[in-house]
RNA sequence: GUGGCCGUAGCUCACCUGGUAGAGCACCGGAUUGUGACUCCGGAGGUAGCGGGUUCAAGACCCGUCGGCCACCCCA
């Protein structure tokens, strides 16, 4: 018989990793709350026109990249290859928009691609996404609050931040034209990737790794310089706030996302850490969104980061809090007697101390081999029921992890003071 | 979609230029009556990803296939 694997690119995450996770979603989701961020929670399932629509018909996610399928009434379906088309769908189809609104969401998101280390068939988002405000200083807000998270995370020092002004739409079919005609006439120079790319997606060849391509970029026209008055502006004046809150910043030229729906600011996180995906987070202004998916002239802006990514860095970083052992108490009897009264006197003790973790022993086996699984454990003290605790109403408390401390033998009554008496003031960090 | 590297016990790997598989860790049991870690003793666990080929003989060589990793492309 073949066993059954999980669908290349889609991995489970066991409970080690959880850990991580939760961590990291515990840690983005307060400094969200902190600047009045309101969850929202869309299908993972949208009618496929939905994307095609918004990501734009000649990008690689819609042309190769989506999981689609016919529901069973012929309609075709899609799962979701990013969060901000759902997102705005969602506020259209709610009525969210007549006044300003701060959201955020996470979870899962499909590309087929071929997996590499950062990226994977379904990984996962934490996207925030504003709706109603045309000045720049929202701009900021948002660049604002992912340098605190990265501060939070204690990985501030390995991201940098990359930021470029596209334009308006205009804008960039002008300049799209020049930088077209310019490359036309040195076609033959270009590699083979970015000679394709001049047809399908000229902007692209911008961050083209090839030497000789790159060398001949120098000539070429300037996005900047295609810019607009407002345009021009808005993004000075985020450049100005960001100044004066301090954070550092680079001015890519040829940052270009990779939507159609962006527009005006863009902006990246990237690390050196990661290897080839080292983008972990990005976003940017999309104004016309909105509209074009049937709803008012709406300004939206928006940026995603990767939680793969980021728990990879946490790790490459050694970032992440001390990892908890797996059992506070670990409980072990001897069957029979001990068995019935240990399971009434537990469920006593997790309600009078319910933060306390307490693992019981299943399966019998010597009080040797118990033991043995109570030290694998990592928990600080062994509770024993023998029948000589059961005959006498106690029970005996041996720690497990201080030297020199002596085990016990207490009236069943007294166990939740004394564990609570002992208990060491909690040592565990929260990052650095 | 393209390329490189790799698939041997649960994990990390070894078996050198072909002679029908081993270590460490993990796991299970034991070292006098109800007590973990350290130590000692013992045990279980692999159709060498799968299929074909070359050969007297293949885990080792060749081909295919599936899977993994990394990179290109693209992106979070």
């Amino acid at each position: 018989m073949t066993t059954i694997r999980a669908i290349r690119g889609m991995n489970d995450i066991l409970p080690d990793e959880t850990d991580r996770w939760q961590y990291l979603e515990r840690t983005v989701a307060e400094v969200l709350a902190s600047y009045g961020y309101g969850e929202i929670r869309m299908p993972i399932v949208e009618q496929t026109a939905l994307f095609r629509r918004s990501i734009g018909e000649v990008t690689d996610i819609v042309e190769k990249e989506m999981y689609s399928f016919d529901d069973r009434n012929g309609e075709s379906l899609t799962l979701r290859p990013e969060g901000t088309a759902g997102c705005v769908r969602a506020a259209i189809q709610n009525s969210l928009l007549g006044t300003v609104q701060r959201l955020w969401y996470s979870g899962p998101m499909f590309r087929y691609e071929r997996p590499q280390k950062g990226r994977q068939r379904q990984f996962h988002q934490i996207g925030a996404e504003v709706f109603g405000v045309p000045t720049p200083d929202i701009d900021a807000e948002l660049i604002l609050m992912t340098a605190r998270l990265w501060r939070a995370l204690g990985i501030d020092e390995h991201v940098e931040l990359q930021l470029n002004s596209i334009g308006s739409s205009a804008d960039r079919q002008a300049f799209r034209a020049a930088l077209v005609s310019y490359l036309s006439e040195h076609q033959a120079d270009l590699d083979e990737d970015s000679q394709r790319r001049l047809l399908t997606n000229p902007l692209r060849i911008l961050d083209s790794k090839h030497p000789g391509t790159r060398a001949l970029l120098q000539q070429a026209p300037v996005l900047t310089d295609y810019l607009d008055g407002e345009s021009k502006a808005d993004f000075a004046r985020v450049c100005e706030l960001l100044d004066a809150a301090s954070v550092s910043y680079v001015v890519n030229p040829s940052l270009v996302r990779g939507l159609d729906y962006y527009n005006k600011t863009v902006f990246e996180w990237v690390t050196d850490r990661l290897g080839a995906q080292g983008t972990v987070c990005a976003g940017g202004r999309y104004d016309g969104l909105v509209q074009q998916l049937g709803g008012k002239p709406v300004p939206g802006i928006g940026f995603a980061m990767g939680k793969e990514r980021l728990v990879l860095l946490l790790e490459a970083l050694e970032a992440l809090p001390a990892a908890l052992p797996a059992a506070d108490v670990y409980v072990v009897n001897s069957g029979g007697r001990a068995e019935i009264a240990a399971f009434a006197a537990l469920e006593s003790l997790r309600s009078a101390l319910p933060g306390l973790r307490i693992v019981q022993h299943t399966g019998g086996g010597s009080f040797r081999s118990q033991l043995k699984k109570a030290d694998k454990s990592g928990a600080r003290w062994a509770l024993i029921w023998g029948d000589d605790e059961v005959a006498a109403a106690t029970v005996t408390v041996k720690p497990l992890r201080e030297q020199g401390e002596a085990q016990a033998t207490l009236p069943l009554a007294d166990v939740a003071a004394f564990l609570l008496r002992s208990r060491t003031p909690d040592t565990t960090t929260e990052g650095s």
